[in-house]
DNA sequence: ATTAGCACTCAGAGAGAGTGAGTGCTAACA
DNA sequence: TGTTAGCACTCACTCTCTCTGAGTGCTAAT
């Protein structure tokens, strides 16, 4: 693929997109020519601009103004700093000095994320609670609510507790139900979730005989994500504090969007592999996220998936800082996490 | 006591104050003397409303604008308001239909009371999970987590689950907990969690001997609230709706403070005893609150309170349909979560 | 005691002028 | 041929000024 940009069309971009994340003014010829890494004249800068308005990489909000970036120039901007965004050594070992102090409770551990995100980039943060698959299971207790719902509540290690209401298929009694969960606590303590089942079936078919294949079917909610998964949103106010949500009827649409949480399936959508999406404006499908950008990174236990974070800003957010933020943070928190959730099972507490 | 004012200012400031909350725009007498509740001339309202501004009951914002309520105007409004504050049986009958339709989990219950309250008041709320002290146990697992702290999970009726760290007294080994918990299901199920205490100690006696006090003491905590009780909040971008927080680094202030959540200390405070309190401007001891009025009503379970739920709005809030609806709601749910967690613990489950 | 009348006040809306940052085009220059 | 200086033009913003109207307080008449 040849360059898209000569060098200087590219300098004069990326030196517009700089100046315009930093002060959301429409920058204009003059402006540009001040700065010492570009030596052009202001004119020769305007016929730059002329021809980068022409390939759809600038808009001017109108004649006598300067120009903004496109979605088009964020997009290639962001092609660009992808690389080299990168936090100094000091700034990444205060993320990891933060979330490592907080290792008690994986709840607290994604709060402190979700807080430190939305504290550094000052813009909204969002970060999803670790998917259950590959935690290791301490206990479990299926205790029945209803007939035919019973709830689930699993214990995994450090403390990491979720319930999840089942529905109980029919033929299976309370007094099964108390049997199963005494078999998983004394047999299947320290195994993944995902492995769970599988190595419960024959287990189950000595006990139960021919229902263990319903209640198989019915532990596999264990494993999937049933229980709508939890997850933190921190600095919603925040987006107050840029003049693009200076109209507050345009606040006040964005933070009733976050509170519908309607957001979140769009914003924490798995892309499944994929390390890092940037969604720029209108690439985002919910219309109210037009105006922003949001990125988004998954983290990890133990090499796998198990969650993600995003930071969403406006679209001329700091997109260097943010992804370098995101990448850090990312893997601290896969770092942390796989601490916590993969240490191997103790027997079952410490006597003393 | 005898009559602050004469029914004449009364009526008067009566209708400064329905007129300042309908419209946030100070009042003067031609619009008064318009009102067919008030038949007098635009020049003797004036003379009455120098009047009630010299008592304090009004202000100005300047000399050739209308009048404002007082702070004190308000209480003196609220407090006549009070009693006459109610809904039609069709509102209050939607109000209860709709809570009870979602009788399967209390998470559920509270999360849609606090999404009514600001459905129909269209200001913030805040609904306080119930205290778990008159909750009856369903279930209950203590499960070690590291040396000295292991994690209570308990399960009342209907699925209401709550976890609580425990710090675990030293001499006190995994298997004594093991045996404690087992116990615990076998004898307490369908006990209140406050008497669960009482009854078990001689039990434990029995079982660990002279541990058993150290052992009770690390349990009262459970009937307490230790684990910081969950909330609800709904509707906080609602108030960037009102003419008041026009200004955006108000409404700014106002929505970090909320996510700093300190407010809720204040805001729920238990009350002892107290029906329902409303706090109106300068009354709230959080400055971030002097322009807001805070209604807080309390709610049951078997007469007895077990938690708070609030209405936050502008201090010109519409008092009589807020008090309303909350004294509505406190009855609704009082009732739902009483039918919820008071039934009779059932005999483990419904066999087919 | 109430009201009509009148002079006075003052925030807010609207019109007009001035300012300055910006553009596009053309012609000169290296 | 690419770069730059010069110039006329545009247009959002700001400032000032005036006008308007809702409101007041006081006084005198009813």
């Amino acid at each position: 693929m040849t360059q898209l940009l000569d060098v200087r069309k590219m300098n004069i971009l990326r030196a517009i997109v700089d100046d315009y994340i930093l002060t959301a003014a429409p920058v204009g010829s003059r402006t540009l020519s001040k700065r010492e890494d570009i030596e052009l004249s202001p004119a020769t800068i305007r016929n730059e601009m002329s021809d980068l308005t022409e390939l759809g990489f600038l808009e001017q909000p109108h004649t006598s103004a300067g120009r903004i970036p496109s979605e088009k120039a964020y997009r290639l901007y962001v092609s660009n700093i992808m690389d080299r965004a990168k936090l100094t050594d000091e700034e990444a070992e205060y993320i990891r000095a933060h979330l490592e102090r907080r290792v008690s409770e994986v709840g607290e551990v994604i709060k402190e994320t979700a807080r430190m995100l939305s504290g550094i980039t000052k813009y909204t943060s969002i970060v999803q609670m670790p998917h259950l698959k590959n935690a290791r299971l301490k206990h479990i207790s299926l205790i029945p609510v209803t007939t035919g719902t019973a709830l689930a509540v699993i214990v995994t290690n450090s403390g990491y507790t979720n319930s999840i209401m089942l529905d109980v298929p029919s033929g299976i009694t309370a007094g099964h139900l108390e049997k199963i969960s005494s078999l998983m606590n004394e047999r299947l303590a320290g195994y993944k979730l995902v492995d769970v089942q599988k190595t419960l079936l024959p287990l189950l078919r000595e006990e139960i005989g021919e229902q263990a294949d319903s209640v198989a079917a019915m532990l596999s909610s264990l494993s999937e994500d049933k229980g709508r998964r939890g997850y933190e949103v921190v600095g919603a106010a925040n987006m107050l504090d840029y003049p693009e949500y200076a109209d507050v009827s345009k606040a006040r649409s964005f933070l009733s969007e976050l509170e519908r949480g309607e957001i979140f399936k769009e914003v924490l959508s798995d892309g499944s592999g994929v390390e890092m999406t940037v969604r720029i404006g209108t690439e985002n499908d919910n219309p109210e996220l037009k105006d922003c950008s949001v990125i988004t990174v998954s983290y990890r236990v133990g090499g796998e998936q198990v969650g993600s974070m995003a930071v969403i800003g406006p679209t001329r957010m700091d997109y260097e800082k943010v992804v370098a933020v995101l990448r850090c943070m990312s893997e601290s928190l896969s770092n942390v996490l796989s601490g916590m959730l993969l240490s191997e099972p103790d027997a079952g507490g410490s006597d003393k």
